[in-house]
DNA sequence: CGGTGCCTGCTG
DNA sequence: CAGCAGGCACCG
């Protein structure tokens, strides 16, 4: 379910309660979740590491441990984590509770199981948890106007299937990529290697304002993603294609009409996108 | 590249 | 009841 910014923004609002905090155990009730590790090894490799930072990458989170272990999770479609109170009983479709030294609890909630954890030595992580492919970090000064035209160059694929691929750029989902193709009046279902140097140049500036919006309204609750303690976030009221389709465009009053793009819904204005 | 599968729950 | 869902790996 979440996207760059609210992975962002469930890790800026964990960081304060978890830095710190020691893991003393680990309850495990859907252990395929784990994907490098059984449930036994998990509970052996994670009992008494101290969380020391947690660093998003892509839409991945990774939890620094003491001892140079690394936690990654990634929350998929409706993966979320929550802190919690110990005594405070647990959600439906609870997976995975992690327990703390404090009697909090970190608890990981997942009704379609798609999301995944992984566990490994820092010096193994990005390549257990499959992660070094993912492309660049598009709130970094390496993402550049320049940089995304050549990784558009020559590219056959339509200019969503490019924006939603983590292997050229990391963050991006279909609620942010429809809102930047809106913003840069570029149609998705145009193919990338054939866009001008202008609109690229437009693109690169719209898809860091709509994710760094994103973060700064703390990621949009569309329909149930929530932060680490359970608060929605405020960018649904700024969307201005997503899920709006059937309804007036707020720039030029036509219809805002759903496709089928690189197999994902897609909402776009015929009007204001060309 | 497009299509499919992984799961459950919600909507029309 | 079918279709759809904010993701991604895998297949051909």
């Amino acid at each position: 379910m979440p996207e760059l910014p609210e992975v962002e923004t469930i890790k800026q609002s964990l960081l304060p309660l978890l830095r710190g905090q020691q893991i003393i155990a680990s309850e495990i009730s859907l252990p395929k979740l784990l994907q490098n590790v059984t449930a036994g090894e998990f509970a052996g490799l994670i009992a008494n590491r101290v969380i020391q930072d947690i660093v998003r990458r892509g839409k991945y989170l990774l939890f620094r441990l003491s001892g140079d272990y690394t936690l990654v999770v990634h929350l998929r479609m409706t993966g979320q984590l929550r802190f919690a109170a110990g005594a405070l009983p647990h959600l439906p479709h609870t997976h995975i509770v992690l327990k703390l030294a404090s009697g909090s609890e970190l608890r990981y909630t997942d009704p379609r199981q798609f999301g995944y954890w992984f566990i490994a030595a820092d010096s193994e992580i990005t390549r257990v948890a499959r992660m070094e492919h993912l492309g660049v970090e598009p709130l970094s000064a390496e993402f550049t106007a320049l940089a995304l035209a050549s990784l558009l160059a020559g590219r056959r694929g339509t200019i969503k299937s490019l924006l939603l691929n983590q292997r050229i750029i990391a963050g991006i989902g279909n609620i942010y990529a429809d809102e930047a193709l809106f913003l840069a009046g570029i149609r998705p279902d145009r193919v990338a290697g054939e866009l001008a140097l202008g609109e690229i140049a437009r693109l690169h500036e719209v898809v860091r304002d709509v994710l760094a919006l994103g973060v700064k309204m703390r990621g949009t609750t569309f329909s149930d993603y929530l932060d680490g303690l359970g608060q929605e976030g405020g960018f649904q009221h700024q969307l201005q294609v997503y899920g709006r389709a059937g309804e007036a465009c707020l720039t030029c009053g036509g219809e805002i009409v759903r496709l089928v793009v690189a197999g994902r819904g897609t909402h776009c204005c015929r009007q204001c996108q060309n």
